[in-house]
Order: structure tokens, then C-alpha cells, then sequence
DNA sequence: CATCTGAGTAAGTCTTGGCTTACCGTTAGC
DNA sequence: GCTAACGGTAAGCCAAGACTTACTCAGATG
């Protein structure tokens, strides 16, 4: 269920704004953080977060680490989505079932 | 960007617990609650969350509320994360000149 | 080698929000 | 009408986490 991670990680708004700016490219930390109303240390701390959720990816280039974005990180996400469209038939049978037994039962 | 409230809602575990409880069918708050690890009146504060994000529908059927899911207050989130997958190409593309320029410009 | 830049980590602060208990209003049923 | 079930709201508590400043380390550059 990894698909909670990128929830939980997504859910923060300035932590989205990271994500969202390496949707133009890789990126460094550096402009990643560059515009943004925190400071870079708690962009750092976003990153890490991004990383370890899977939706980001880090390579080092020199003294600078580079992001980029991993739209693997969000497929679990996604198929969860859309389960919920999958489901909307069978659950309507269910419920028929279910409302039927209810009604027999009384 | 409403999907921000979406993601907001959802990425809490025992939010998204009832959140699914609802995907069997409609249910009252009795039901909702039972056997969840919180009260109650937890399971009607987060339904009052999953209410005002939209993905949620209430009624009333005697001294019960009735919660049933609205796959619609999903959609905004869902093309949100679709607009990753629809980007990669274009993104590839002005990465692509963006570094040429770079180069360039060295 | 001295210094500067890029960036992660530590420690501490402060806010947010999830949870609980207690309470109140509303409908159903004797 | 009394009482009991259903469930929303209030107030307060507490932990999680987003942010800051200060520090440290690694690589580049003169």
C-alpha cells in the first residue's frame, strides 16, 4: 500500500510545489529552492521525503545533487484511482445483494 | 486545485480506512465506525472532512445520515496525475532545448 | 592550502490536526 | 411524554511535522 506514502507526501502544499517544478526537468536543489517562501534547508528536508517515497530521483553532479522526478513513484497512485471506477459496477451489485438480503431478512 | 483538498483529505490512514469502508456501499455512521480503532465522534469528524473536500455525500433517513461516496470529488486528482504521464513528452522536449541553449550559450 | 559554494543534518520552536470525553439536539418506540 | 439510539459539536490534550538557524562536510577554484 505505497500508494499512502505518496499520498501522506503529496498532501503538503509547498512539498508539492517541489514536485511540481521538477515536472519542467531535473533540477538542482538550488533553484529547486530558489523563489520558494521557505528556506532551502527545508526544501532539502522536502526532497528527502519526495526520495523516499520513490517520487524523486537524486544524482550527484559535482558538489551539486540533482533531482528529478520519478513518474513510477506514481502509478500505485494512480491504479488505486482508478479502482475505484473498476469497483463502481461490482459494488453496485453488492449492494443490491446486500439491500435485498435486508429486506428478506425482515 | 481542488485536488490539493483531495490529497490533503485522503492522506490520512484512518480517514482513507472509512473513505473505503464506503466503496461496499452507502453506510451510516454507526456502521462506519464499527470496528475502526477510534471513536465515533472521530469517524464523524473525518466524514465532516471527506464532506467539504466533495468526496462524500450525505442524507438523512430518519435519525440516520447516510455517507456514500462521490467518485467525482476523485476526478480533479485523478487528471492531476494523468497531466504527469501527458507532460513527459513535451517536458522531454523543452529539457532537450533548454540544455542545448545551455551548451550554447557556454 | 584557503576559501567559497552547494547541500545535507541537528536541534529546537511552534502550529496543525487527530483523538478523546462530555454534552446537546433529534427521531423512534414503548 | 420518557427513554433510548444516532450522531454532530465543543473543549482540551498531545504528537507529528513543517520550518528556522546553526553546523558540518564535500567539491571547486584561485
Amino acid at each position: 500500500m505505497a500508494y499512502g506514502n505518496a499520498l501522506a507526501v503529496l498532501a503538503d502544499p509547498t512539498r508539492r510545489q517541489v514536485f511540481e517544478r521538477l515536472r519542467a526537468g531535473p533540477r538542482p536543489v538550488n533553484l529547486l529552492a530558489a523563489g520558494l517562501p521557505v528556506s532551502r534547508p527545508a526544501v532539502s528536508q522536502h526532497l528527502k521525503a519526495l526520495k523516499e517515497a520513490g517520487l524523486v530521483e537524486e544524482r550527484s553532479e559535482g558538489v551539486r545533487r540533482i533531482y528529478s522526478l520519478r513518474r513510477e513513484g506514481l502509478t500505485e497512485l494512480r491504479e488505486w484511482l482508478d479502482s475505484f471506477w473498476g469497483d463502481a459496477l461490482e459494488a453496485f451489485k453488492l449492494e443490491a445483494e446486500r439491500s435485498h438480503k435486508a429486506k428478506k431478512g425482515k
